[in-house]
DNA sequence: GTATTCGGGGGTTAACGACCGAACA
DNA sequence: ATGTTCGGTCGTTAACCCCCGAATA
């Protein structure tokens, strides 16, 4: 399989696809520039990814260099868009990051013509958080001439996360609307350290963003004393191997950021499971 | 094996003894106050451990409720006798660090007259900087009533650290005064990142210790700039697994103390390989 | 009503990264 | 002479952690 992933982040796309699903991953391009997020992806997954910068640099000229791709994945910044910032500035400020959602539909339409023009059978993936105005969900949905399915991690993993995925994965939208998964928190955690919830809500790169309720508890008890999820049970619950993001010395915060902005593997996993039966795998 | 560690750290003794070695360890005793320390002994040992607090609160009642003892292991701080510290009070300001050398000595020598009374055996194994003045050496040697043996890191590992070990393990004294280890500093990085020199100086706490030289080079190069080693590089030149201190929301300078303060795995593992044909493995 | 959320600004605290220093080899 | 070192102080920068906020469900 040849993949194209925007905003690949600390490249979740890759990890689900060798580490989770065992496909064969002959190529992988990445597209990111943010300098601890490339630092994860080298010091994980080194030479096997292809770097290609800013999405903008992605010109006809530099796609047609690619060859031929059979799955592009991506998930564009949402800090203009999530309602959780009341002073976003929406999708079409040229100065900020809401406007480069448009890189990826630009992009993800020149490679459907391609792969319309040549017979051969293009998959996508974008992702992006349900919470956002109504209206910036439906520019996006006629944009990607699609509608989007909207999963919960707490499926899977006990955190919530809602986020809607556009696609043509085959039976996205077919994913059963489980109840949430048994799996209660303190099953992810080491002896000495007790969870003061079952559930967490939706993690992000805000350490508040852990605190549960209107009375604002935290998630863990250590020694006595109430204490916040430690970057490795982040790292846990999101699907990474624990210390995934440890390298280079990147600052705990940082790690948060960076995990705290990345897809649930889970999630991504059931979503991408259908092409394992489609592509060349390990197994 | 039942081994009690004083000033464990972060329990390199149990490290080596069960993961290099492969030695039963039916109890270990970890005296220790800090509490990163402690949070790191939790995520890498849980309850295999068994903690004892301040050294100080071992008294003839506590020592005499651990039952039998075979193996005392112990380094005491340092930073008040290291020549690196210019303002050093030494070992008898009853308010610093220094004086914690007598309670190594108070406690080895109440286990060794219980031992004689038994007729078993008690091995040791003290450790201290190399890096101290001679009548404070003089002093120590004295009190433990033996000699020590200087061994430098750098026989193993690309890393200079000399230190003193008195003790009573067989053969120590003979351990052979091999050159330099043949292995450098690059064979311990990843891709992308580039050693500047072969071997490291000292790793102290202080960053600025991984500096070589009078034109002071950083031993690192990414992406074309110069940096300084990360700390899964240090972990791993100090012979542990990498990431071992990663838990727990430990910032990457406190975990860079810790590793700074802690024993070369390699040089205790060598210390202590004869005892491994004394005491019950796993193979 | 009521809880929720791939975020930012502001004041406090800790990490960072240069100099400092003196003995022993 | 020259280089070294299980450290500590000092100014600068970044991390921390309380507030804030408004649409959607």
């Amino acid at each position: 399989m040849r993949v194209l992933s925007l905003f690949d982040g600390i490249s979740c796309g890759y990890f689900v696809l060798t580490s989770v699903l065992k496909v064969k991953v002959e190529k992988y391009f990445s597209s990111e520039i943010d300098g601890n997020a490339i630092r994860v992806q080298h010091h994980n997954h080194s030479d096997k990814l292809t770097m290609l910068g800013c999405v903008k640099k992605l010109q006809e000229r530099e796609i047609d260099n690619l060859g031929h791709v059979d799955l592009v994945l991506g998930g564009s910044p949402c800090d203009q868009l999530s309602l959780v910032n009341w002073r976003r500035k929406g999708l079409h400020d040229e100065s900020d990051s809401g406007v480069l959602f448009k890189e990826f539909v630009r992009i993800l339409d020149y490679l459907k013509v391609k792969a319309a023009s040549r017979g051969t059978e293009l998959f996508w993936l974008f992702e992006n958080t349900a919470h956002m105005e109504r209206s910036v969900k439906e520019e996006m949905s006629r944009s990607l001439k699609s509608e989007p399915v909207q999963i919960c991690a707490s499926l899977f993993v006990p955190m919530a996360r809602k986020r809607n995925y556009w696609g043509n994965l085959p039976g996205m939208h077919d994913i059963p609307l489980m109840p949430k998964t048994s799996m209660t928190l303190q099953r992810f955690l080491r002896p000495h350290r007790a969870a003061t919830v079952s559930c967490l809500p939706t993690l992000t790169s805000n350490i508040t963003s852990q605190l549960s309720g209107s009375e604002k508890l935290a998630p863990i008890v250590y020694d006595g004393e109430s204490e916040y999820l430690s970057i490795n049970e982040m790292e846990l619950i999101f699907g990474f191997n624990e210390h995934y993001t440890d390298c280079d010395n990147i600052s705990v915060c940082q790690r948060r950021k960076l995990v705290g902005k990345s897809w649930s593997v889970h999630v991504i996993a059931e979503l991408l499971k259908p092409l394992a039966a489609i592509f060349a795998t390990d197994e």
